[in-house]
RNA sequence: GGAGAGGUGGCCGAGUGGUCGAAGGCGCUCGCCUGCUAAGCGAGUGGAGGGUGAUAUAGCUCUCCCGAGGGUUCAAAUCCCUCCCUCUCCGCCA
């Protein structure tokens, strides 16, 4: 959520951020209502300053002048009623439309409306040549019996799948291998739970927007989440830090689970795009003048990573019009795969500023009183994608893959095959 | 799943309808005092949102917040309802 205060002060950055969002949203009705519940709630309370006065006064009178004050008084305790609900109602509807208004778009960030407008900021690592005929990551993921969708969908439906045999080993290898250096740079590592309450969703800003994206369970009121960035963010949710406490940074391993609503037809090769799998996620709470700088940082580290990986990639800065509502700036990471010689998302740096933590309530002290912080998110490694990436580009002549170098050590094997 | 207890400010803890945002203690901050790791004395010390003010602070002022949300009342931390969480015992499962 955005600081409701920008409505009265700089009306006109709101308009330029939507607009490169590619939203032509009048803001003038939001500016009205905005006002109208100040009013109103000002006028509330000035009535109840009244009534309170009178209360006071009330309960030092005895008898018969205690019964005519009392009666004096509920006239303005009815006056009170009416006008708090008339606030409490414009409030409400203020609240519903403010929270649909996306993160203000950092002036960095990409121009364009689609991810094809995405920029591309470097290129590490030459693509990966061979001199056999390679195979794609669905061939290979059966062929090693590693990935096995079509008893997933068996089982569970389309999306799903099992990892099997050394892919499995694999996974517990790269979380090992991407918490031991996480860890060394100061992030907390941390399972957090999958299931959430509404509130975790709606102060990250997938709700209400991303509703259709996320499983719910209706008989608890609980929800799935996509990410972990959705149960670290709400970790510390209503606090307020020391600025001397700051940067916090955690990282945390979760299974995200995913309803892909209107991708039918997109991905459906293999384990790329689908319902559940696991990733182990970067975030981070940081002074709101530090967080251009922790961007930076956040994918450095999921650059450092990826090299280790011995993958090629590119780093991309996300088009204002493809950024997620409460990113104020992106950068992806694409790792190259070979079978359809092209960049594919494989991580997701954020910085989202103040929106989040504005309606998780995340705070921290200053001198000049408390102020909204910063959060960023990022992924460390999601491991699917990552798992698909490594087949494809490290496959070899004789049909099996050989691992990173730098991963051998996690893993207890040098290759996958026999 | 059954039975019970409880959720008050950074922490502990009092408060069962009226001037309580809330005694007391601890902690913390500032000052004083003290010739010495300490003690004593004094003052201050929650959060959110408005208004006023100003270069920006400060200050002044109003409303809301005693787990959350509703309700009763002129008036609620205190009474009623719903929910959430914590703890104890029993049961169940591992």
């Amino acid at each position: 959520m955005i600081d409701p205060a920008l409505l009265r002060t700089e009306p006109e950055r709101l308009i330029r951020s939507l607009r490169r969002r590619g939203l032509e949203i009048d803001i003038t009705p939001i500016i009205e209502l905005e006002e109208a519940a100040r009013k109103t709630r000002q006028r509330a309370e000035e009535i109840r300053a009244a009534q309170k006065e009178a209360g006071r006064e009330i309960a030092r009178l005895q008898g018969s002048e205690k019964e005519a004050a009392i009666a004096r008084v509920s006239a303005l305790a009815d006056e009170f009623k009416a006008l708090e609900s008339e606030a409490e109602k414009l409030a409400g509807q203020f609240d519903d439309v403010w929270a649909t208004i996306p993160n203000l778009v950092d002036d960095r960030a990409a121009d364009g409306r689609t991810d094809a407008d995405n920029v591309e900021v470097r290129r590490v690592g030459k693509q990966t040549e061979f001199d056999f005929d390679p195979v794609d990551f669905a061939t290979l993921g059966t062929r090693l019996d590693l990935i096995d969708m079509d008893r997933g969908a068996k089982v569970s439906g389309s999306r799903f799948g099992y990892l099997k045999g050394q892919a499995v080993l694999l996974e517990f290898g790269l979380v090992r291998f991407v918490f031991d250096r996480l860890v060394a740079k100061g992030h907390v590592p941390m399972v957090p739970p999958v299931l959430v309450r509404e509130d975790a969703l709606y102060g990250t800003g997938f709700f209400p927007g991303d509703r259709e994206q996320v499983y719910s369970v209706s008989d608890d009121d609980l929800y799935l989440v996509g990410t972990s960035e959705v149960s670290l963010a709400a970790y510390h949710g209503d606090e307020i830090f020391n600025a001397d406490e700051l940067p916090k940074r955690y990282a945390g391993f979760s299974t995200c689970f995913r309803r892909e609503a209107g991708t039918y037809g997109k991905d459906t090769q293999g384990l790329f795009r689908v319902h559940q799998f696991d990733k182990v996620e970067m975030f981070v709470f940081c002074r709101p003048e530090d967080s251009p700088a922790e961007h930076e940082r956040l994918l450095a580290v999921e650059e450092e990573i990826v090299q280790a990986l011995e993958l090629p990639y590119r780093v991309v800065n996300v088009a204002a019009g493809d950024l997620g509502s409460s990113a104020a700036k992106k950068y992806d990471i694409e790792a190259w795969f070979p079978s359809q010689k092209t960049y594919r998302e494989i991580t997701s740096c954020s910085n989202t500023t103040d929106y989040q933590a504005r309606r998780l309530k995340v705070r921290m002290r200053t001198e000049s009183g408390n102020r909204i912080l910063h959060t960023l998110n990022g992924t460390a490694v999601a491991i699917g994608r990552v798992i698909l990436a490594i087949l494809e580009n490290h496959q070899q002549a004789d049909g099996s893959v050989r691992m990173p170098k730098a991963l051998i050590p996690c893993l207890g094997f040098d290759h996958l095959g026999p």
